[in-house]
Order: C-alpha cells, then structure tokens, then sequence
DNA sequence: CGAAGCGTTGACGCGGATCAAAGGCAGTGG
DNA sequence: CCACTGCCTTTGATCCGCGTCAACGCTTCG
C-alpha cells in the first residue's frame, strides 16, 4: 500500500469537518471501487439510543450519514465526559483492541453508516485511497482530541461556551445561525461542566450581547469576533 | 496493503504501554526490513528543550528511546495544557496535515529518534506491518487522549493525581517505588491543575498513608489498591 | 387539564486558584 | 568547606468560579 502520511492540501485533508469529503466511504458511493456499497449499512436511531457500549466489541466501524452522535465514557457514580460530537461525514467506532473503549449514542435523531471491520479491513488491503482515509480519519479524531483537552483542563466556563458555539457554527451552513442538535446535558459533559453552568453562560453571553437565544435549540451568533477573541 | 484494523491480541496490541513493541521501529532493529535503520536519527535532548513547535513544518515522527517528552500546547495568556507524557517506545509526532498542532519539548534529559516523515511514507508503502504499526500508534494515542479527557473533565483533584500516580507505575519496573522524570509544573499542567493544588494533594495521600514520598522526585505507592478505588 | 422532562434562575457552599512567604536543593564562587 | 544565589517545592491565607441544592417556568404529550 502506499501508506502515505497524508500531507496538507491533499484531498483527505481539511475536506468536510472532521470527515472525509463527501462521497467517498459511502453506501451509495458513485461507484468509488465498487465493494464497499455492500458492505456498508445504514442504521436509524432516535435521540439518546445506544449505538455501542464501551466494552463491546469493536466488529464496526461507522460513519455519520445525518444527524449528530455522541461519544461518551462513565465514572462509577455516573459522572460523565462527552468526548466527541460526531457530524455527518464524520467516522467513529475506529479502535485499536477488540472492544470500544468509549460508548456512542444519538445525540439527535441520526442514521449513520455501519461497517463490518472485518470487511473494512478487506477493502482496506486493497484500496490505498480508504487506507489512507482511515487513517486521516484517526488522526484528525486525535487532533480534536488534543484541542479538546486544551478547554477542558485550560479554560474558563464561558471561554469553553465559546469555544462550543464557534465550533457548532462551522458546521453550520450559512453560519451565525446555530441549531443546536444535543441537549444540554450533551453540552455540559462535552465542556466539562453542569447543565446549570452551561445555561448562565448562555444567558450571561446574551446579556453581552455576544449571542442571542432565539430558542432553547437555536443560537445567534451576534459578534463572532468578540466570541473567537474569548477562545483565547 | 494489509491494512488490518489491528484486531485485539495481535502483536500490535497490548505491548509496550502505548508503543510498538520493542526492536521494531528502531534505528538499530535486528535487520527488520532494513530500510528504516538509515532513516532513523537519533537525537539528545536535556530537560525542557523544545523539539519542535506548533505550527512547525511536521517533516519528521519521532520515537522516544530514554527519558520522557511532553506534548503540549499553549494558550494566547500563557495557560498551558500538556497533553501527553512520552515515554520509551512511544511514538509522537503523528500529523494529519503539514504541520504540527502540537508542541513537544524534553520533560527530562532524553533521547529520541527522529525519522524523516518522507522516508517513512515510502518505507510504509511497501511494509504492512510498518503500516499497522503507525496506524496502531495513531489509535492508541487517541485513546489515551480519551481517557485523559474524561479526567480533565470530570476528576477531582485527587482523582486526577491518583490516576496519574497508578499510570506512572505502570511504567515503572518493579512498580511500587516511582520515579518522577518530570516537574511538578508538568504533572500540573498535564492534569489541569496548578503546582500548588498538586503539591497539596500529595501531601494529602501521603497523610491518607496512601503514597510516601521519598523525595521531590520519589514516590513509593503504600496502598495501590486504595489508589485504584480512586480512579473511580 | 395534569404529568413529566427539560431548561432557567436564585441562594449558598466548596474545591481549587491566587497571592504570599518560607523552606529545600543544586550549582557557583570565595 | 561554607556562604550565596536562583530555582523548585511546600505551606498558609484568602478569594472566587463553578457546583450543588432548590424552586419555578416552559414545552410536550396523554
């Protein structure tokens, strides 16, 4: 294989936030090398159904179609780290070991793509192009990851809403208008924080006229400059 | 390629603790595939020497062979996050694009080898199990970055030092008796914490009866299992 | 219309940050 | 060998951001 640490500017990078561009590793990919259509699978699943169970075992990898996904771990007495908002486009489910090491559940109402590993694997060995996806895909998780830690252990409560709103809006597309897909306990164990927290910030964002609250889902952005300068 | 989602109990798995397996990737490896040996550069660095900056030109991977490298980032007032401590055997320096999004720097004297990305890519293309190898190392290190995150997130302070105590004496030899190769401005930034909350909280397990601390840089675990319980 | 979930708002307390000062400890020079 | 210097770590006092607890409003659905 040609096993190429993908570079900047190449077509697998900075295509689809976070996922590959559109198109490829789909079930009804147009034709693009043809065996994956059948072993992809698209899946339905209402808000807040279980995708998989950290411990499971890892015999899928899958891929968001539409909606939002969340990948999230315990603590014993419940307390919970929402480790990623998973967008359409976005791959998840890619494990090193037999098992999940995180849970995944609908955030919102999705579909997403499931694929056998086993089969994915197979295709893989042949086909460089999704070898080097899958492995951008990890990479670009890995990534996120690391930012993610920067908030988490560095920032303050409103700098982490922030951070949270710029990054819904990229995702967003005409942008400054945010429909927020999770609830707010999904925000609050993404950031770090509790839902009550979340919430004054909101408000307290609102009351600096940052952001205006159109609706418990929906968000104006009204000064992205002041936002993006909060991220620090 | 073969390019195996590396499935649990494969080689690739379950080795050195978040690196390859030891010989492989090494500048002197046993003649495995020798292309690697002239690519490989190995490099001293004394302690808080920067071995390359974010947003550097990512030309280069690099594997730890003695002492422990940190990754990190900054924020525009100078908060720090450390996102990971590197150890030997542990690969780091894995881009998706062009160029670094993390910094890393020497957190004790040590010493790497650093292998011209370039090379590697050619080497990979025509060696699966050199290709496994880093897609695993890519894997592995998002899921400690997982893991981490659920302790920036959602640890208090003594759960976080504890975890990190019974994660340092994974790596120790005979366990029990840890040797601290970084400062205490490290373990604080790598945990979210300040210097004075980490000193603090030593004291506290220490007076728990928990840990002894033999010196600034010596930790002797008393009660492990206790320490484990506060993992949650 | 009542019930159940979710989100907001307020009062209060605590964990960890901040500020300040006082030990170690290693390296340096007399 | 000891005093000096600078850095790291520890310890103490105080402060504040966010969590906790509690009540209330809004929305949805039977």
């Amino acid at each position: 294989m040609t096993m190429q640490i993908p570079a900047g500017g190449s077509a697998a990078t900075n295509t689809l936030p976070g996922g590959f561009e559109p198109g490829t590793l789909c079930v009804h990919g147009n034709g693009y090398h043809g065996d994956l259509r059948a072993t992809g699978r698209a899946q339905h699943f209402v808000r807040d159904r279980e995708i998989y169970r950290d411990g499971d075992d890892a015999d899928h990898v899958f891929r968001v179609e539409a909606g939002v996904v969340r990948s999230y771990k315990f603590l014993r007495d419940g307390r919970r780290q929402v480790n990623a908002f998973h967008v359409p486009g976005h791959v998840f489910g890619l494990e090193v070991g037999a098992r999940y090491s995180l849970s995944a559940a609908a955030a919102s109402d999705c579909t997403v793509i499931a694929y056998r590993r086993r089969h994915l694997e197979e295709v893989a060995a042949s086909n460089d192009k999704l070898s080097i996806q899958l492995f951008s895909s990890a990479l670009r998780s890995l990534a996120r990851a690391q930012e993610h830690s920067l908030s988490l252990g560095r920032r303050t409560a409103v700098e982490k809403v922030a951070m949270f709103l710029i990054g819904c809006s990229e995702y967003s597309p005409g942008s400054d208008d945010i429909i927020l897909a999770m609830k707010r306990k999904d925000i609050a164990d993404y950031l770090g924080l509790t839902i009550e927290t979340v919430s004054r910030t909101f408000a307290d964002l609102e009351h600096r006229a940052f952001i205006e609250l159109a609706g418990v889902r929906q968000v104006r952005l009204r000064d992205t400059a002041a936002l993006r300068d909060l991220c620090a």
